[in-house]
DNA sequence: ATAATATGTGTACTATATACGCAAAAATAC
DNA sequence: GTATTTTTGCGTATATAGTACACATATTAT
């Protein structure tokens, strides 16, 4: 075995959270180094001995304080052998989905070294960061449709005007209420609760809750969820 | 930036081909080292300035001595630091696709060192090489559905029987021939040739191919080839 | 009380998916 | 050279799923 390779791997992240109506992506603030000052993805260097997936939870703690909802390894970068200035260094890049009492928290506890920063005004960041968090936001996009990655990103309980919002935020799209609502029921992975919401004006909505053991029960009898629209 | 980390980054590499209605994943015999004569994907670590899609590429080149059709990274391996005996090693795998041409090519110049194994009777091979092979073909039968990357295993030209023997084979259910062949021509990107295909008994077929600028005309006018089965 | 706002619901129509069997062209057997 | 076997090629009726579309209800604000 070769001894004298000298490339490091590093996680990266994308944190996705979604709140009044659109979607952010979680960056730090560097406090040291070459990069110092910048905004960047939360990650860094795997440690000796350290698993992947831990690494990347280690990193989201030790820089933003959160635990995750959804974690998914996205793709590794390394085809920029220069992507990092100082070395070549290999990014094994994950995207997470938090939900938004988190959101509101981290923005609140560090406005100088993280903040949830708009999906659709992401400023140009260092190393391949932004091809990161557009690989990451097709990811998210694609699997709207056919994973009910959604629900990692809405309250435990939520109206059903949430979920018909964070899909046409996120999928920059129309979408027709009546049909998918019927689509979404037909499914049976999502309950009423015995809680209604009333946000100021208008008729108050009725509560729902996802329930991942009837997503489950679906997926093991074969039978995959998938919603497209006109 | 850390510079004691010492953790490994190789590139492995999921190839399939397809004959005579079997799929097949290449495999290598180890030449050297702690491993030696046992039989592994193959792969190996990625060199210093080298990018990880041209290290896949080196090694396919030097341990098979093949070209392959079509290569896409699958996933990257580090959550079992022990992975390999020697040392922390992560893997980034790819899976790729040759046309069987190849294959037969592979299978006579080196019995000993390279060969052609049946995805239905993978031998336990040493790191987490099974694994690999899993996720592989898991991945290929998920595409097989919404990407044509069935054509990338078969011939330039080939009779429709082939592709649905194709689909049946890997995807292992059974296939309505008519509505498959309605499905597949409606999309347009599969063009008669004017030869026909004798092969031995039966009436001889007409041979199709496949054209990959009309498929890519379709994806930009936001036509996404899908194709179930009952 | 009235207006404004957001929620909640059903049906007719269209498009796609599914099920299904027989004739044609060649090779092989007799 | 005729009959049998093998493989290709093709169409239609039915069932399922997707799409388009409008008005009543429950609440807050004025």
């Amino acid at each position: 075995m070769q001894n004298n390779q000298n490339i490091k791997v590093a996680v990266d992240a994308v944190v996705f959270g979604y709140h009044n109506n659109a979607l952010y992506v979680l960056l730090v603030q560097q406090k040291y180094g070459f990069y110092k000052n910048q905004w960047v993805l939360p990650g860094g260097l795997v440690q000796n001995g350290e698993t992947l997936t831990k690494a990347v939870h280690r990193e989201l703690h030790e820089e933003a304080g959160i635990k995750v909802n959804y974690l998914e390894q996205l793709y590794t970068f390394g085809d920029d052998v220069e992507r990092d200035k100082r070395n070549q260094v290999i990014s094994v890049s994950y995207f997470a989905l938090v939900n938004p009492g988190l959101l509101q928290l981290a923005a609140a506890t560090d406005a100088q070294d993280v903040k949830w920063q708009n999906i659709n005004n992401i400023p140009s960041l260092p190393f391949d960061h932004n091809l990161i968090i557009d690989t990451a936001f097709k990811r998210i996009k694609a699997k709207l449709h056919y994973q009910p990655i959604g629900f990692d990103l809405l309250p435990k309980k939520f109206p059903f005007s949430d979920l018909e919002h964070l899909y046409a935020t996120i999928l920059e799209q129309d979408i027709d209420r009546r049909n998918f609502r019927k689509k979404i029921l037909s499914f049976g992975f999502i309950k009423k609760c015995d809680e209604k919401q009333k946000n100021g004006s208008g008729r108050p909505a009725q509560l729902y809750t996802f329930e991942p053991n009837k997503y489950k029960a679906l997926e093991e009898n074969g039978i995959h969820f998938e919603i497209k629209f006109a």
